[in-house]
DNA sequence: TCAATATCTGAACATACGTTCAGTTCAAGG
DNA sequence: CCTTGAACTGAACGTATGTTCAGATATTGA
């Protein structure tokens, strides 16, 4: 196996985090031992260490990875001029972005309360940036009288509960496709601002 | 202590299961050992296996009982005639019934994963059956004309998604009261159908 | 008051956990 | 070919787990 491969700050091999991702996914942080992370990747319990330092830096590290691409990536999405469109491009870029990584989405929201106490603040940190990028969105909407917001904060929350809510039940060859799933969401998001 | 008083089927102990409802909710089920939910109740581990046959039916009874007192509740609540009428009874009571138990909420939407393939069927029945509350609000609102909703299944999805999203942020005496909670998120919900 | 029954303790069982580390294996460079 | 260093094993460490159970204690009814 290789290690540490550049530029990244984090501690953690990227073959080990892979294969804990999923593991995590699916027993949950707590009920998943090192050595069944070992046994995926084929090594022994105790060659893990030389790629993490411990069970909970792997846990740390994907979901600091997570939210990094999820903010770099969002980031990087090109935005048009009015809240409207704004909040559409919003809309259609968290639902593809959070379809294509179940497992991380999963243990994102699931496994907060297994992070150390400084750890869940780096964490929490980053969530909240994201939620201050769909609030300001809706702030220039409210503002300029294209949305009707009531509670700004309130709205953010509600707004990515429900998108987020997607990676509950939507499954790729499923009854819908994507792109319709994005498409009715939008209707339902911008009729639920009022726009 | 007073062991089981009476009427229900569950082979729980109603102290034991409220200590053990507050630990899971706290720490996670994997994570919450025996003797921990045995000291919050001042016995000794063993003593615990005179309320429940294991830790398992534990975790099973409190998601069974709290998914059957959401499905009576609701049946106990005066229907209004309409269908608008109808959502908003849902809206207010889903919030409502939610925020009174959010220990119960957070356990049922988290430790699904660590019940045993028979229990769970059980839970997921009674999810669906909850859900499908909702979804025949929509379909008669659908079928009047009073709702624009494009997919049921994914309209009720939604709505329940961001209505319980609540339990994340809603804490008793913060900033917004919960009937101005109730009202914006009716108002939500009603546009975000097209009503 | 005494026996019967319900309640609970404290220790033990087998098993699993995260982590460490001396020592083996293996690939590459000189 | 031999040396060096990284990659990895396998066993061990101390601790924790869910569960059982013989025996002690408390409560109750006659």
């Amino acid at each position: 196996m290789a290690r540490k491969t550049g530029s990244h700050s984090e501690t953690t091999g990227p073959l080990v985090r892979q294969a804990a991702l999923r593991l995590f996914a699916q027993g949950g942080y707590a009920a998943v031992s090192m050595r069944q992370i070992a046994s995926e990747v084929g090594l022994q319990a105790g060659a893990l260490y030389l790629y993490t330092p411990d069970k909970q830096t792997l846990l740390f590290d994907m979901m600091h990875e997570h939210l990094e691409e999820l903010l770099t990536a969002w980031d990087a999405v090109e935005k048009p001029t009015t809240p409207v469109e704004q909040l559409q491009t919003f809309t259609q870029f968290h639902i593809r972005f959070h379809l294509e990584r179940l497992d991380a989405v999963f243990i994102a929201n699931m496994e907060l309360r297994n992070l150390s106490p400084e750890n869940f603040a780096v964490i929490e940190k980053l969530r909240k940036a994201y939620e201050d990028e769909l609030q300001s969105i809706l702030a220039a909407g409210h503002a300029g009288g294209a949305f009707r917001v009531p509670d700004l904060k309130l709205a953010t929350l509600a707004i990515i509960a429900m998108l987020t809510g997607v990676n509950t039940w939507y499954r790729e060859g499923g009854r819908l496709s994507r792109d319709r799933v994005e498409r009715i969401y939008w209707n339902m998001v911008r009729r639920s601002v009022g726009a």
